[in-house]
DNA sequence: CCCCCCCC
C-alpha cells in the first residue's frame, strides 16, 4: 500500500515546456537524506509555483501523489506526480538545502537499497506520521504488461491520466467514466462514420476519449457513466480546444488494440467528476464559443418554449436558467430539450455545469449547453454548499449584476418592497429605483376595458377604429385591416400586507392571472358576456410574486400643457397643479413578470428582512 | 476520422 502522506523540502523546479493549457513543473524534493528528481507537479497545481508560494527550499507535506511509470530513453522511470501538497514552512524562510542529500531515488539502480531501510526524514519530524516510504520504489522491477488483465493481477501501478502523452504507449489508467456521449453517425465529404465520446477522470487528471466506427461497436455498450475502468493502448494526440475543455493537453482515440476492462473493486479514492470553475464575472472578457465550467445558484427561471428552427425545421423545447454566483452576477444559461423539460427550479438548486458554450446576444453574454455539457444539479460540492448559503442570507434578496439581456421574459431579479416601501422610497420617480418584487394578492381586474382590438400587424398594439363595413382601420399604421388582434390592458388592483396599488397588466401577464388566452377571452366576450366577466372575477384572491415596474405618467401632460400654452397664466397655474398631480396621483405601475409563489425563496426573503430589521433596532 | 447543438 502506498502511503498518503510524506514531508520533505523542495530544492528546486524546472518547467518542462508550455503547452495550451500551461507548464508543467519537474521538481526536487528531498526528505534530507534521498532525493527524488523525477517528481512531477500535477498541472492543476502550477498556480503553487507561479504565485511563488511554492519556492525553492519549502518545507512541504506531499498529501497525496500517484506513481506512473514512464519511459525514458529506453529505460522505465518511477514518477511521482503530486496530487496535493501544502507548504508547512517557505523556501524563503529555510533558505538552504536540508541534510545530506546525495542519492537520487528515481534512479533504478538505487531501489533496492533505498527500499532496503526505510529513513524518516530529518525534516519537521515532529510532525511525522509513523512511516515515510512516499519515496520508496516498489520492492520488484515492474514487468512489462503483455496484457491489460495480466497487468491488472499483477498488480502493475497504473499511469495516471495526467502524465500521459503520445511519446509513451505502455501505460494503463485507472479511471471513471464522468461522461458518455450517445452514438452519432456523420457523413461528409471525409466519408461517413459513427462514433461516441466519454470522459474519464482519476485523481491526476481527466481525458476525453473517442472511439470511431468498429470500437464504438466494441466499447460503447460496456461503458456505464460513473464505473470505473481500468484501459490502456488508446492513441493519443493534442486536444481540440475548440470543442474540448478538459484540462489536458491531449485527448484519445480507442483503436485496434485498445484494451477496457472493468474494475469492480472499490474505488472511492477516484473522483467522479472534475470542474475547473470560472467565476460568471469572468464570462464578460471570454470569447463566444469558448467552453467553461460554471457553478451558480438557479435564481429565476423560464418556462419551456417550443418553437420550430429555423434551418432545420426541428421542433425545439428550450429553457433559460438565471444563474447567479457569490459575486452576485449572473448569466442566463439555455437548457435544450427532455433537460429543458424536466429540469425544476422551484426551490433554486445549485447547478454545476461543465462544458458550457459562450454565446452572445443583443451586446450580452449568455451560456447554452451543447452535446458534451454535462449538467449537475445541486451537486454535492463545498463551493455548492457554501453558495447555498450566501444565497439563503444574502444573495435571493439582492439584484443581481446580469451579462446577459433578455428580451422581455422577464426574470424575478430586482430589491423586493412593499407598496408602501415603494411609496415612501418614491420609486419610479426620477433617481429612484423603478422595479421592485413583492408578493401580492390580486383584488381585482376591471374587466370592462381589459380587452381592445388592437392592430393586426406585427409588432403594432395600436387600438384599431372599427369602421363597421368590416374594417379596422389603425391610426398609426394608416392602414384598413380587414381583421384584429384582440388584446389585454387589465387595469389590476393588487394588495400586499402594507397596502394597495394599482397596476397594469399587458398581454402575458393579464393571461396568466386570468387564467385565459388573450384571443379565447375576446371570442368569449363577444359570445356571452357574463361568462366572461366571471371568467375576469375568477382571478381574484390568488396571489404571486409581481416584479412592477413604476414611472411617472406625464405623457398625457404634456400634450395638454402644449395645447393651451398660448395662456402663460394658466398655464403656470396648470403646472402647478399637474405637479401635484403627478407626484400624487400619476404614478403608474406595470406589471413586469408575474410567477407563483415560490416559498422557500419568499421566506428565506422574509428571514433576511427579519435580520435587517433586528439589526437595525 | 467528429466537431452540428438549435431561439430571441
Amino acid at each position: 500500500m502506498l502511503p498518503r502522506l510524506s514531508e520533505g523540502a523542495l530544492d528546486g523546479h524546472k518547467k518542462l515546456g508550455s503547452s495550451s493549457s500551461g507548464e508543467r513543473y519537474r521538481l526536487l524534493v528531498s526528505d534530507g537524506v534521498k532525493s527524488n528528481s523525477f517528481t512531477m507537479l500535477a498541472t492543476q497545481l502550477n498556480h503553487l509555483i507561479t504565485n511563488n508560494s511554492l519556492s525553492e527550499h519549502s518545507i512541504v507535506q506531499i498529501k497525496r501523489y500517484a506513481i506512473s511509470m514512464v519511459n525514458n530513453g529506453g529505460s522505465q522511470k518511477r514518477v511521482m506526480v503530486i496530487l496535493n501538497i501544502e507548504v508547512l514552512k517557505p523556501g524563503s524562510e529555510v533558505g538552504k538545502v536540508l541534510g545530506n542529500v546525495s542519492s537520487d531515488v528515481s534512479k533504478p539502480e538505487e531501489s533496492a537499497s533505498a527500499n532496503s531501510s526505510v529513513t524518516p526524514p530529518v525534516v519537521n519530524a515532529s510532525n511525522l506520521p509513523p512511516q515515510n516510504n512516499a519515496s520508496k520504489p516498489a520492492a520488484k522491477p515492474a514487468a512489462k504488461p503483455s496484457s491489460l488483465n495480466e497487468s491488472i493481477n499483477n498488480g502493475i501501478a497504473s499511469t495516471c491520466i495526467d502524465a500521459l502523452s503520445p511519446y509513451q504507449n505502455r501505460w494503463v489508467i485507472k479511471a471513471r467514466v464522468s461522461f458518455k456521449s450517445p452514438i452519432r453517425t456523420w457523413s461528409n465529404s471525409r466519408g461517413e462514420g459513427k462514433l461516441f465520446s466519454m470522459d474519464l477522470v482519476d485523481e491526476s487528471g481527466e481525458i476525453r476519449c473517442t472511439g470511431f466506427r468498429d470500437q464504438c461497436d466494441k466499447f460503447y455498450d460496456m461503458i456505464e457513466i460513473g464505473k470505473v475502468y481500468y484501459i490502456s493502448r488508446c492513441q493519443l494526440k493534442p486536444a481540440n480546444k475548440q470543442y474540448n475543455n478538459l484540462r489536458n493537453d491531449y485527448e484519445m482515440t480507442l483503436s485496434q488494440d485498445s484494451e477496457i476492462v472493468v474494475c469492480n473493486e472499490e474505488s472511492q479514492d477516484i473522483p467522479t467528476i472534475q470542474f475547473n470553475f470560472a467565476t460568471i464575472g469572468s464570462l464578460e472578457g471570454k470569447q463566444k464559443d469558448e467552453l467553461v465550467d460554471v457553478l451558480g445558484i438557479a435564481k429565476t427561471v423560464s418556462d419551456v418554449q417550443t418553437f420550430t428552427a429555423k434551418t432545420t425545421g426541428r421542433e425545439l423545447k428550450k429553457r433559460d436558467v438565471g444563474i447567479v454566483d457569490e459575486n452576485n452576477d449572473m448569466i442566463t444559461v439555455t437548457l435544450w430539450g427532455n433537460q429543458a423539460v424536466d429540469f425544476d427550479g422551484s426551490s433554486n438548486p445549485v447547478i454545476a455545469i461543465k462544458g458550457a458554450k459562450i454565446g452572445e446576444f443583443m451586446g450580452g453574454k449568455s451560456l447554452s449547453l451543447v452535446g458534451s455539457s454535462m449538467l449537475q444539479v445541486d451537486p454535492d460540492l463545498p463551493q455548492a454548499h457554501k453558495l447555498r448559503g450566501w444565497f439563503k442570507s444574502v444573495g435571493s434578496s439582492e439584484e443581481s449584476r446580469s451579462l446577459s439581456k433578455t428580451t422581455g421574459g422577464g426574470s424575478m431579479n430586482g430589491p423586493w418592497a412593499t407598496f408602501k416601501e415603494a411609496q415612501e422610497n418614491r420609486y419610479g420617480h426620477p433617481d429612484c429605483p423603478n422595479m421592485f418584487i413583492t408578493k401580492a394578492t390580486v383584488h381585482l381586474i376591471k374587466a370592462e376595458n381589459a380587452l381592445y382590438k388592437s392592430c393586426p400587424s406585427d409588432g403594432c398594439k395600436k387600438k384599431v377604429v372599427d369602421q363597421s363595413n368590416g374594417m379596422y382601420k389603425c391610426e398609426k399604421c394608416q392602414r384598413d385591416y380587414p381583421n384584429f388582434t384582440y388584446r389585454l390592458l387589465a387595469s389590476t388592483n393588487l394588495v400586499d400586507s402594507s397596502g394597495n396599488q394599482w397596476a397594469t397588466a399587458f398581454n402575458e401577464e393579464a393571461e396568466m392571472l386570468v387564467n385565459a388566452g388573450t384571443q379565447e377571452l375576446g371570442e368569449l366576450k363577444e359570445k356571452n358576456n357574463d361568462e366572461y366577466m366571471e371568467k375576469i372575477g375568477q382571478a381574484a384572491f390568488k396571489s404571486y410574486i409581481f416584479k412592477l415596474r413604476m414611472r411617472l405618467e406625464n405623457y398625457n401632460v404634456s400634450k395638454i400643457l402644449n395645447r393651451i400654452s398660448f395662456l402663460p397664466l394658466i398655464c403656470l397655474l396648470i403646472n402647478l397643479f399637474i405637479n401635484k398631480l403627478q407626484d400624487e396621483n400619476r404614478l403608474k405601475a406595470t406589471i413586469a413578470s408575474i410567477q407563483p409563489v415560490n416559498y422557500k425563496t419568499y421566506i428565506d426573503h422574509l428571514f433576511t428582512k427579519i435580520k435587517t430589521i433586528a439589526n437595525v433596532k
